[in-house]
RNA sequence: GCGGAUGUGGCGAAAUUGGCAGACGCGCUAGACUUAGGAUCUAGUGUCUUCGACAUGGGAGUUCGAGUCUCUUCAUCCGCACCA
């Protein structure tokens, strides 16, 4: 067969056609697959690709076959450091590039026979697109959701840029590796924080990898406790959060964060020089170090004491890197008998310990004593249970006016500005008079300049351009600078399901009359290591719109599928520097699409993946010839019509394959899938290997098979389908449906065991009891046999399973 | 340290969710047809010395019955990492 000439052939065909567009009338009955889009990085599509859009192309092609109007999109996430790291190499503009880099693989993805609708492709680096994602950032900002403050960031010495804390891997760069640094810029950020909440309530409702959901809760981190408030000698008030506000009777020392505000007050004569000399440490080590929980409990007495509100008593005020000036007040309570990190601390710089925790139930409570208990030491709220006293003791400060429940998140605000060229410009111009303006919504788009140095030295390259910085005020028309920095491409992505199904839309980011109908994306597949950024984010941008009045619905994908990842054949992640990368070109150009993606869903479990390994694909060549020599028998079959045993048995194969092949193909089981259709042709072959066979039926079933292999082989299904007669595409039909009937049997097997070990097997009616069951598994001869003069004590029967005889 | 997973033949993997372990395929071994075979077809293929026994990382347990549930332990992978 020559797959090249065939695929060609179907590729133009489905073209001509536009058999992939997506019919508008049919909205009602829409299903929205959509797969990650891709990242035009390299100039073509390695395996990872392949295994991301073969089999989920063809669970698209199963769901349209199952009726659905199916909604598959591509596009591009085109803005982002590597085009631009590539060109500071090449010299070749990120812009060229990156174009250059899309039609390539345009070109492979239309040759992967997927069936994408291109009419609503995206490109996040062009202007008809990156428009609109300047007016979200505009929503935003008007919604107060998007605001600059000056903070301390993750600045990559190598790349010269500043990385989200989700970017930074091990206190290196997620992209190069080199050591982060701290530095304090004014960025902008948007306020996820604000949906911490929802965002993690939310989790419940979405059918998601479990792992995925718990990574986001993880991030989210929620934790319910109290703030107490600490006054100083000095007057000075400052607040601690905490979860186990129970042992607040054993707090012997407070500890600030080296950056916390009232430090320098706070600090003596005596202890300044001391002071000054750790804080200086800190901003040396910090964030690389102190990614250790091993390490050392290291700090500096300020000389200052505060009170502690539940009981009057005086104790010191430190400063230790141990505690984060991000999370919290910047501040914690030191209560050694009940913390490790507290224990640690006060063990070495010597600092009181006190019991006020014990154990409910009498058992070994060594200190520190970490887990909940009963109160002593404590006074009016001896013996309340922590659960009882850590609301107990806010409560009672809350009266006095030095407290509060509260909760925290972890998750923080999110760092969207880059000191970079190639992205989204920020459609904000700061004015002498007016400050920080928006541009008008009307004069977008904010077009990112092309003739840009774009070297890095620390600043952002569009400060370099002058035509683009200067700018008049929107507000007075006065001479003003436009903000020099882009945006994060995450924020591209966080919306581009949204542009989709208004892709071409010029006067709206979207219609929400449209998107309201067409989302939230039935099916996502794509690579779980987007669980905490890209999956929260845009979960996050869904929610904000919402709020917004812009959406209907809380939720942007209601299920989720991650494939697993292809390693090289070594094991290991495939990588350039390791040397194991396949490249998947050289078994396109020998077995074609078809056969590539047949194997890439027979080959592994699409969920786990696995190590590369090329010996399986000749097999999935031959299993097609084999399928083509029987579907070449139509033509000339000769034959009877009668309808036996040697049918009904077949029929029962066809009818039961195609139940399990739809099944599994609606759980992405793709591997157990085709090893179904295997069983299948077997049997067929097993079927004809006789003199007389029903031709009609013979012909009903090689159609029911091509049916099926539909959506794994779709150039080849279509050829055969032709063969057999058909003048339409094959995905114009309907997926064979299970005919229940044929699935009845007069009489099965069943195997009978003694004492759990297998001893006979037994054929039984269909329609037998359990009681009939036992009688004929017990008259069995070979039964009789091996129970020999055993008592049967007792007699297990589980029909259509096994029967197990107890004896003795 | 915390969270999540995974561990089954020579290999990729299945197992209707507590019910015949190893489906399907690769590889391998025979054989048939062939001038030829990297084509096709047939048979075999978990391990052990046979009747039979033993087998799902190791060890316990629950059960008539455990790859599946519980406990424990080891190994590997992924995510988070002083979150008070």
């Amino acid at each position: 067969m020559d797959f090249k000439k065939i695929e060609s052939k179907w590729q133009k065909k489905w073209e001509d056609e536009k058999l992939y567009s997506f019919n508008k009338k049919n909205i009602d009955n829409k299903y929205y697959v959509l797969e990650m889009f891709s990242y035009p990085s390299g100039a073509k599509l390695h395996a990872g690709h392949w295994y991301n859009y073969g089999p989920s192309d063809s669970y698209a092609r199963f769901m349209r076959m199952q009726g659905k109007e199916i909604f598959q999109p591509m596009g591009f996430d085109a803005f982002g450091l590597p085009a631009e790291n590539y060109a500071i190499k090449t010299g070749i503009h990120p812009q060229d590039s990156t174009l250059k880099n899309i039609a390539t693989m345009e070109k492979q993805l239309k040759a992967m026979g997927a069936s994408f609708d291109w009419d609503y492709e995206i490109k996040t680096c062009m202007p008809d697109y990156y428009k609109w994602t300047q007016w979200i950032f505009l929503q935003l900002y008007k919604a107060g959701l998007a605001y600059r403050k000056k903070a301390p960031v993750n600045w990559c010495t190598s790349c010269k840029t500043v990385l989200a804390n989700e970017q930074v891997i091990d206190g290196k760069c997620e992209r190069c590796g080199s050591q982060v640094i701290q530095k304090d810029l004014t960025q902008w950020f948007f306020k996820i924080t604000n949906y911490a909440e929802e965002l993690l309530q939310d989790l419940d409702k979405l059918d998601w990898p479990e792992k995925t959901k718990a990574m986001q809760k993880h991030w989210i981190g929620k934790s319910t406790g109290g703030e107490i408030e600490f006054e100083c000698e000095s007057g000075d008030k400052f607040r601690v959060f905490t979860t186990r506000a129970d042992t607040s009777f054993g707090i012997t020392y407070v500890v600030l964060a080296p950056e916390h505000p009232l430090v320098d007050k706070l600090t003596t004569k005596e202890q300044r020089a001391a002071v000054e000399a750790y804080k200086e440490e800190c901003a040396k080590t910090k964030e690389i170090d102190r990614l250790s929980t091993t390490r050392e409990k290291t700090g500096v007495f300020t000389g200052s004491y505060c009170f502690n509100p539940v009981n009057g008593k005086k104790v010191p005020i430190w400063i230790g890197d141990y505690v984060l000036a991000s999370y919290g007040t910047g501040a914690v309570m030191g209560v050694p008998a009940h913390d490790d990190r507290d224990y640690d601390f006060a063990k070495k710089h010597g600092i009181d310990i006190i019991r006020v925790i014990k154990s409910k139930d009498g058992s070994p409570d060594d200190l520190p004593y970490c887990e909940y208990g009963v109160c002593c030491n404590s006074g009016e709220f001896d013996g309340m249970t922590t659960e009882e006293a850590k609301v107990a003791i806010v409560k009672k400060l809350e009266k006095e006016g030095k407290g509060a429940l509260k909760t925290n998140y972890r998750l923080r605000d999110w760092l969207v500005s880059r000191q970079r060229y190639w992205g989204c410009p920020i459609p904000i111009v700061y004015c002498d008079d007016c400050g920080e303006v928006p541009v008008n919504e009307a004069d977008l788009p904010v077009k990112l300049p092309y003739n840009v140095d774009f070297t890095p030295d620390g600043a952002s390259p569009l400060l370099k351009c002058e035509e683009y910085m200067n700018t008049v005020c929107p507000k007075c028309g006065k001479p003003a600078r436009r903000d020099p920095d882009t945006m994060d491409t995450f924020v591209c992505s966080s919306w581009y399901f949204l542009r989709y199904p208004d892709a071409h839309n010029d006067k709206m980011a979207f219609d929400p009359a449209i998107i309201n109908k067409m989302l939230p994306v039935d099916k996502y597949i794509g690579g779980a290591e987007h669980a905490c950024m890209h999956l929260l984010y845009a979960r996050f941008f869904t929610k904000a719109l919402r709020d917004l009045g812009y959406l209907n619905f809380d939720e942007p994908f209601k299920s989720l599928v991650h494939q697993g990842t292809i390693l090289g054949p070594d094991g290991f992640k495939m990588s350039k520097s390791r040397g194991n990368v396949v490249s998947p070109d050289d078994c396109i150009q020998k077995y074609g699409s078809d056969a590539f993606r047949m194997y890439l869903m027979f080959g592994f479990s699409y969920i786990e993946g696995g190590p590369w390994n090329e010996s399986g694909i000749d097999s999935i060549v031959k299993f097609i010839d084999r399928v083509e020599r029987l579907v070449v028998k139509t033509k000339d079959v000769q034959g009877n019509d009668t309808f036996a045993s040697r049918e009904k048995e077949l029929n029962f194969v066809r009818n039961s394959t195609i139940k399990r092949v739809t099944e599994d193909f609606k759980i992405f089981s793709f591997n157990t899938a085709i090893a179904r259709i295997m069983e299948y042709v077997n049997a067929i072959y097993k079927y004809i290997d006789a003199e007389e066979i029903n031709a009609k039926f013979y012909k009903d079933c090689i159609k029911d098979l091509v049916l099926l292999l539909a959506p794994v082989i779709p150039h080849t299904a279509e050829e055969f389908n032709e063969i057999m007669g058909g003048t339409t595409s094959v995905f114009n039909e309907a997926y064979p449906k299970c005919d229940e009937k044929a699935l009845v049997k007069d009489e099965y097997e069943l195997a009978v065991q003694i004492n759990s070990k297998i001893k006979a097997k037994i054929v039984v009616p269909s329609n037998a009891s359990q009681q009939e069951i036992q009688d004929i598994a017990l008259n069995d001869s070979q039964v009789k046999a091996a129970l020999g003069a055993q008592n049967v004590l007792k007699v297990i029967v589980i029909p259509k399973r096994l029967v197990n005889i107890v004896a003795k």
